[in-house]
Order: C-alpha cells, then structure tokens, then sequence
DNA sequence: CCATCCAGTGTTTTT
DNA sequence: CACTGGATGG
C-alpha cells in the first residue's frame, strides 16, 4: 500500500535527467541577485559544503537558490534532493519559495522535509527491519510518560525517587545520541544503577509489541537500519545524490550520523549553520557538529554569509557585543549597509507588571507612529521572553487593555485535553490495538470502568495475548465483568466495531486485509459517507460530546469549540488515518487568522523570525540568563543563554528594546532581581537608556536607575552616571548589597511586622501616607493626597528608605 | 467508583 | 500560584 511513488518516480526521472544533465546549463538569472558570498555557496555543487550563515544574511534565500541551481543544471530532478530542516514552518517556507523561484508549485520536492518527517517516510519503508509494521503510530510525550508510568510501576520502582518524566528525557537523551538500549555505555548505564537501561529495553519491547515508535525512534531506527543494512544505505546513498541541511548547528548525534552516513558515497552535502545561534543544546544538539564540520569533510568548502539585510547598524552592533563574551567560536562579524536608525533600548521597571504596562503602551505608540518611526502594524512588532510562564503578564495586560495578540508555540491546539481525547478515539478506530489509546479513553466520559475493571481487562488482555479491546470482549463474553460497567462497556466495544467498519469502508483499514475489506465490507450507514461525519459521530455516540456539554466549569464551552474545529480540520485529509499522521508530526497550530495582532513567543520559537519592532523583557539575572540553565550546564550553559540572547537582539530590523524588573513573581512569592549580566555586555554606545513614565513610576528602584530619578531629562546617561558604576559594583562584588536589602524588607513577609501603625511610608503611586492598620500583609493606609486605601506591603517603603 | 480535599511540587527552552 | 497525585469519605 505505502507509496513506492517517490523512489518510482525517480528510477523514472534519474533516466530522463541523464539526458537533461548533457544540456547546457539554462540561463540562470536568479544569481544576480545574489551578493558574492551567497554566489559561491550556491555554484558549489559538488563536494562538502559548510555555509555559516550569520543572523539575517539571506541564508533561506541562497538556500532555495541552491536547490534551484541544482535544478536548473540538470545535475539533480527534485526528487534526488534530499533537503532537511528543523521545523516544518523552515521546509514549507523553502518549498513556497523554491516553487515561486521556479514559477511552479514544487511538489516535486517529495525529501524536502524536517528531519522527522523525512525519517517517517523512510521508515514506513524498511518498518519490518527494526520489528515494525509500516502502519506503525507515533506516539506522543503523553504516551511515553504513561507507558514510562506502567513500567515503573511493574518495577517496583518508586516514582517519586525516578518520575516518569526524568526517566523519559534521560531516555530521550540516549536516544538523540543514537544508542539503543544495548548501546549505552556502562558508565552511562551505571549512573542509575542499570536500571535505567534495563527499563529503557523494556520500553523498546513495549514499543514494538504496540507497533510503535516515540519520536528519537524515527531518527535511531532509521540510523540503525542504515548501519545494519548496508545495501539499504547504499540504495539511498545513490538516491539522493545531493543533500542539503538547515540549522546544521542545531542537530543531534543521531541526525548527524543519519546525515553522515546518507553523504558517505559522494559527500554532495552542504550543511548551513550558525554556531552563535545554536540553542537546543538541551535537547541533545552539538555544537560540535559544525565546529567540526571540517574534520568529519575533509576538503570542505567554507563559505561566510556576514553581509546582514535585516537589522540598523546599532542593533547589530548591541547584538554582536554580546556575543563576543562567548569562547571557540567559529567567528563571523556581522555588517550592514543600513542607515543607522535608533539605538537600542533599555529601560527597567518595578516589577513584572509594570513592564507589561509598560509593552502594551509602546505596542500602541509604535503602532500610532508616535516613537520617532513610521506607524507600525501589530504584526511587525513581536515580545520575545526566555520562558513561557513570563508570557502571562503580558496576556493579562493586553486582554485588559484590548490589544490583539498572538501566543506563538504556546499550549498547542493538538495538546489540550479534549482534543488529546479525541485523538485517541480516532486512534482506536482507525487501529484497534492502539492501547494506549484505548487506555485513555475506556473510562472518558465516565463508564463507571475504574481501576478494578481496567485492569481486569488488562489481565485478560495479557492471558490471552491480544489487545486491550479484544480482551475487553473476552472478558464481555466470559461474564467476567459485572453489572453496571459491563453494559457500558459492551456499548463501547460494540460502537468501536460499527466506527471502525466505516472507517474500513474509508480505506484506512491495516494493510493485511484491506483488500477483503473494500470487497465485502459492511456497507456505510445511510448519509455517513464522509469521514469528517464518521468523527461527528464517534465523539456524538461515544457520549464524549455530551460529558462537555453537561460540564459547567467555565472552559467546557471552549473544549467543545474546539472539538468543532477539529472537525472541521480534518475537511483537508482523505481519512482518519492520513490526519492522525499529520497531527504526529505537524503539530503547529497556525491559525491563519488574519487580523493584526502582536507577537508573544519565546526565544527558542523566535528563531529564523524576524520583526521590525521585538521586546525583550525579562532580562534579569537568574531568569535570563536561566539560573537552572546555568546550575546545569556551568558556562556551556551560560554561553547558550548568551546565544539565546544574541539571538534575540538578531530578531530586530529596526527598533529592540530590552527591560527588566527588579522585581517578580514567582510561585506566587515576590522575589527580587538584578538586571542581567547581558545587559552589561551591551557596548554603552550603542545602547539608550529610556527612563520609565510615571511621577516617580519604575524605575529600577534605589539602585542603577535612581540616578535618572535625579536627572530629570529623559535621557540620562546611566552608564556614566554614579548609580550605574554602584550597582555594578554590587553586582560583582556583593550581589545583595544594600539596596536590595532595603527592598526586600519591604518584600519578605517576615520583615513585614518592619512597619508599625502610624507609620509614615511612600508608595509609588500614591505617594506619602500614614498607616491606619495592618493585616498580614495588606495595610490600611491614609494618603495625603490620594485618601485612605487597602494596600499590599510590597508596594509600600519607609518613607525613611525613600531613596530621594 | 467517584468527587473532593490536601499536600507537595515545580517553570526553561521542543521536533 | 497552579497543577498533580494520593488519600479520604460518600
């Protein structure tokens, strides 16, 4: 069944190109547009390649203008190319852009792809090689934890010493390094007591006998059938005659073997990259895999993208100085021919939520044109944090205000609980031995099926050595189940029977006896004809819509919202099977709406994105650069956070601004901050510093940005100036001198018994008052000019400590 | 079997 | 604080 077509088309197309390949080469007009450095990478063809391509420098575009070079020399048709990228927003940007080069769609780029989706295809091919069936599922991070969670539990191992989650990513972690549970070394293996090998095998057995893989799978499979089978190999080594691979700095042990091996017979392979932009360390990408680009291709051809197209001379100059803090890079200095435009901005705030008061209304005034630049749409401007919770402050304060925004890679749509229960329905249609799946959804609505009853099922299931839903029916027929559950449980087993038969009638039986089925197969129910009805009528009968309809918390009508629009989603696929494998691995949930709206994502999501106007908040100590990213990984750490930095800053085209709060909320409990050390590595030069609004609003409070408080023109030269020299005296010297003392008097709850009745204090709003009573820690407090108010100590101060 | 309450725990980053 | 998992009682 699986398609042959691809490789088909190319035993076709291979024939006819050795004809083309003798043409002379066509004209070929889109090299002029290149700058000399783009040229180069792109007319080198033949032999390893290493493109370093800085940020902004038209790497996509010499990228695309390679493939179409290859094209248009006849030395490669589409399907000999084998191009690889990251995240399938990279592949289908390329293949947009390929197809508008050539003046036709280019769907004949059929290994154009992420890495995981191209291992897929591979792996359909050569399942029974690792034990697989082609049909096999992917499961998702849920599935893993819960299959972790059983073999945990049948260990007796005690979760709370290894939870499931730890034992995923560390098997995630062998996994990226391409070792199968075999291939551990024993030092690794004996730093947890070997168990973890041990359980890491079983989860492989587990995996095989549900046919199924986990995403590191797609990836180790593939390189261990390529390292097993070496007429496999050198079949694909011969098919994809030249290869080409996006955000080189970003991959893995396992893709960089898998890339090596395909490249090891004509090593037509370029690789393009930026080592100061390699971020997924933490992942299991090496950046050692394109220091040593060089090595591993001896003769490598290395071309340096520098001339940056996208970013003012400033922010790049911000950018650079950062980065230069980093060691053993490969060195690129990046240059540009752009006017000068504004330098970038840093200012500090309070707290957490007056920096996103403060966002939203430079949001509306760059969006009026009141900052000095021509009016900006909401789309041109994006807010780009370290870490995902900071996106909240931002969401609170646009909805209050009304400003459209996005959340880029937030909680995916494909994520969320209705949608994941949905799925598994889905999933036991289309394959009835899918038990993970069957798992989820046995007792979802109720059934009254709880633990006992499952894991009578699971017994019978193991005794006789069928799945779950077999063992169900077993167990129906046996009597073995009582009462109450048993007639729910017959309704479910018997409706899983009548969906799956029309899902049959759809094609999507497994491949054994699809033939038969499409012969004799139970004609369809009179108007269900469409698999998007088939799906209606799954989550209508099943009672799983009802459960959210009868739900009165306030997401239910959300939940069902969504359910509609998957639904609605699944209009674009032939049938359940073919969405389910695009869910698996597409899992982006592009929205396309087209209203204006601001950009709120982290760093990582930001990567090969670019804005006029990028916010950078958050920059603080311990938060960016990440304390747990440092406790880690020491000053690789560091030097990552320092990329994620540089990587930031690179987003900008003409205004960045950066800003941090002395003070945040984290787990509920006020902590305060200094700004991050990144900001000291900005050159001072190229850096203004804005001073907050308000009357005495912001600021960083008694330390750096109390001199500004002083100088009232709006543009102090806080470098210069003796705040900024204290504090970062304090910084490397005492970090939680004085200032901070003072301030966390007013934060730390104990201290809070600091304030007595009748108590003169300041707050920053306010202004002066006197304290009529205390509880906890909200005080009663009577301003002179604002009258009494109800107000939390962290907003108040002596008016003894008041710094000015 | 299910709902509810409590305690403990955790926040990077994701194909 | 917000979420989870476990314990408890109906």
């Amino acid at each position: 069944m699986s398609s042959h077509d691809e490789f088909d088309a190319f035993e076709g197309a291979a024939r006819a190109s050795l004809s083309s390949r003798a043409m002379a080469a066509r004209p070929a007009p889109y090299l002029d547009d290149l700058n000399p450095a783009q040229r180069e990478a792109v007319e080198a063809l033949e032999g390893p390649v290493l493109m370093l391509a800085g940020a902004g420098t038209g790497k996509t575009k010499a990228l695309t203008s390679r493939i179409v070079h290859l094209l248009n020399t006849g030395k490669a048709q589409p399907n000999e190319i084998l191009a690889v990228t990251f995240t399938n927003k990279a592949a289908r940007e390329m293949k947009n852009r390929v197809g508008r080069m050539l003046g036709h769609a280019a769907e004949g780029m059929p290994w154009l792809g992420t890495f995981h989706a191209i291992c897929v295809k591979l792996l359909r091919r050569h399942a029974e090689l690792v034990g697989l069936k082609s049909n096999f599922t992917i499961l998702d991070t849920d599935d893993q934890i819960r299959l972790l969670k059983q073999l945990i539990a049948a260990n007796n191992i005690d979760e709370k010493r290894w939870p499931a989650r730890m034992i995923a990513g560390i098997i995630d972690g062998w996994k990226n390094r391409a070792w199968t549970p075999e291939q551990v070394p024993a030092s690794e293996a004996s730093a947890y007591n070997n168990r973890g090998t041990e359980i890491y095998d079983q989860y492989q057995r587990r995996l095989r006998d549900l046919n199924a893989t986990d995403f590191g799978d797609l990836l180790l499979h593939m390189v261990t059938i390529f390292q097993k089978h070496e007429d496999v190999l050198a079949q694909y080594q011969r098919w994809f005659r030249y290869i080409m691979v996006d955000e080189y700095q970003d991959t893995n042990v396992a893709q960089y073997l898998w890339l090596r091996l395909l490249a090891g017979g004509h090593r037509n392979i370029c690789c393009v990259g930026d080592d100061d932009q390699s971020i997924y360390g933490w992942r299991g990408a090496e950046v050692g895999n394109i220091l040593r680009f060089e090595k591993d291709f001896p003769g490598a051809k290395v071309v340096r993208l520098e001339q940056n197209y996208r970013s003012t001379p400033h922010i790049l100059a911000a950018a650079s100085g950062v980065i230069r803090g980093n060691e053993g890079r490969l060195g690129k200095e990046l240059w540009t021919d752009a006017e000068e435009g504004e330098k970038v901005r840093l200012i500090g705030h309070w707290d957490g939520d007056e920096e996103a008061r403060w966002v939203g209304e430079e949001v509306e005034a760059l969006q009026r044109g009141t900052r000095g630049i021509r009016p900006l749409s909401l789309d041109a401007m994006a807010i780009l944090v370290r870490a995902s919770h900071q996106m909240r402050a931002f969401e609170d304060r646009f909805l209050t205000i009304g400003l459209p925004y996005r959340v880029i890679g937030g909680p995916r749509f494909y994520e969320r609980l209705e949608i994941r229960d949905a799925m598994a329905y889905f999933r036991v249609v289309t394959s009835p031995e899918d038990d993970l799946a069957f798992e989820r959804i046995v007792n979802t609505p109720k059934r009254g099926l709880g633990d006992k009853a499952q894991q009578n099922i699971q017994v019978t299931a193991r005794q006789h050595g069928v799945s779950l839903l077999e063992g169900a029916r077993i167990l129906l027929a046996e009597g073995g189940i009582s009462g109450k559950g048993a007639g729910q449980l017959r309704a479910l087993v018997e409706g899983i029977d009548r969906w799956h038969a029309v899902a049959r009638w759809h094609g999507v039986a497994p491949a054994e006896d699809a033939d038969a089925v499409i012969e004799e197969g139970p004609t369809p129910p009179k108007g269900l004809v469409s698999h998007v009805e088939l799906a209606q009528v799954i989550l209508d009968e099943s009672g799983y819509t009802e459960m959210w309809q009868n739900d009165k918390t306030p997401e239910a009508p959300g939940r069902l919202e969504n359910l509609k629009e998957l639904v609605k989603a699944l209009e674009s696929f032939e049938n359940l099977q073919g969405f389910l494998e695009h869910v698996s691995l597409i899992m982006d949930n592009e929205t396309e709406n087209s209203e204006e709206k601001v950009s709120i994502m982290t760093l990582h999501a930001a990567k090969g994105l670019e804005f006029p106007a990028v916010f950078l908040p958050g920059w603080e100590d311990g938060l960016f650069p990440s304390q747990r990213s440092m406790d880690e990984s020491g000053l690789k750490g560091l030097e990552e956070e320092r990329r994620l930095a540089y990587v930031g800053i690179t987003r900008a085209e003409e205004v960045c601004t950066i800003s941090f709060a002395g003070n945040r909320r984290v787990f509920g409990q006020w902590q305060s901050a200094l700004p991050s050390r990144f900001i000291d590595e900005l050159p001072e030069e190229h850096v203004e510093v804005l001073t907050p609004p308000g009357l005495y609003g912001g600021g960083y409070g008694a330390a750096g940005m109390q001199s500004q408080l002083h100088d009232k023109a709006s543009r102090a030269d806080v470098y210069n100036s003796p705040g900024w020299k204290r504090m970062q005296e304090r910084q490397t010297h005492r970090p939680m001198a004085q200032p901070q003392e003072v301030r966390n008097q007013v934060i730390d709850a104990s201290a809070i018994s600091a304030y007595t009745v009748g108590e003169r204090v300041f707050h920053q709003k306010f202004g002066y008052g006197c304290i009529t009573a205390i509880e906890g820690d909200k005080l009663d407090i009577a301003f002179e000019k604002a009258g009494p108010k109800k107000v939390v100590a962290k907003f108040i101060m002596s008016a003894d400590d008041v710094p000015f």
